[in-house]
DNA sequence: TCATTTTCTTATCATACATCAATTTTTCTA
DNA sequence: TAGAAAAATTGATGTATGATAAGAAAATGA
């Protein structure tokens, strides 16, 4: 478990007790593709970590029409933060399903908000963490606002080539909020210019 | 000084000597309309907490465009957190304007930093304002992919009815993304049906 | 309170992206 | 490796929202 524990926590050193709480805290899950790791309405009390593979966070609207609202490749940490973080707790609104067959380490909010109160790395870690994300997401808006679609692609497969090798483009429009119609338009004028 | 700390952290009860350390660490400020708390390209290493007023992010792109990432009232807090948290740190990508002569207090990355490692209790505030944010950051996102400009809006006055009573539409505009005129057009259709 | 500035609205026209409907290309699987 | 299924592309057409320009309404401040 040991190699694991680091590859997760970016190898903080821990003392033999600190990877025994953390070891008892994580659970291993293996994903085949297509297989979910969660469902519209489920109970939402955990993250993961993503140690092989790829997932997608994704909504569904009345039409029936998916939102991407996250990747997840290895070192990612996937969950329905919205759910698990948001005000009206813990009810899924999204779908987090295997689009590349993947194993991930599982750990309970719970379990997470102990190891943080008494393994202050840990708690560092966590906040770190947070904190990126916040930022990435934050840019994330304002680039929503500020580029057209060509320009929101273009950055995408800059920016995150490791997911693009790992999903199909209509993942991405849906990622990018277009249609896949007009993403293959875009990649058509990206290509003959 | 202790009841603004008791305002600014959610009546957590603390001792004499956290007190003065918390007090030690804040810093008020009081802002005109019209004037910056921040600006594009200035060092970004703290945070701020909104006693009274309000302020707006925007981030101004090659045409000169205004894009609203955050408006902060009473009770929020506010800071170029794309550049306090993310990787490349600390030069502001936006302007903080105050909107509303206001009333902040300030506190330094660092300092908060140290907070949390001595306070447990504002450890844990911190985390849970951080989680909070994150939530409601990607609901944002989310119903930026899957609401039209009206539902948005619609979506905007009733979240959040304390900050249109404090911004001017073309406010509101910039943070939906959409231009003033449709916005307008938008509210005309609201008010006829 | 009046004049000036700021904000909002309205109209016309332009455009990026959506929708619908085939068709082609790629990927999977038996 | 053939056949089926999934994904991507293409074309024709529709629509929400943008751009520009002008005027009306509201807010500001001397």
């Amino acid at each position: 478990m040991e190699p694991i524990i680091l590859e997760i926590f970016g190898d903080i050193a821990f003392t033999k007790n600190e990877l025994q709480s953390i070891s008892d805290a994580l659970k291993k899950i293996e994903l085949k593709k297509g297989e979910f790791l969660l469902t519209e309405g489920a109970e939402v009390n955990s993250t993961h970590y993503i140690h092989d593979g790829c997932l997608q966070t994704y909504y569904i609207d009345y039409s029936g029409k998916e939102h991407t609202l996250q990747f997840a490749i290895k070192g990612w940490w996937i969950s329905d933060y919205i759910a698990l973080y948001g005000k009206e707790k813990s009810k899924s609104v999204s779908f987090i399903e295997c689009i590349k067959d993947a194993t991930l380490f599982k750990i309970s909010k719970k379990d997470y908000d102990n190891l943080c109160n008494e393994i202050p790395k840990i708690n560092r870690f966590y906040i770190h963490k947070l904190e990126s994300a916040f930022a990435a997401f934050q840019k994330r808006i304002l680039e929503n606002l500020t580029l057209s679609a060509k320009e929101r692609y273009i950055n995408f497969i800059n920016t995150y080539p490791d997911i693009e090798r790992n999903v199909k483009n209509y993942h991405i429009a849906s990622f990018l909020g277009i249609t896949t119609e007009s993403l293959s338009r875009i990649r058509k004028e990206i290509a003959t210019q």
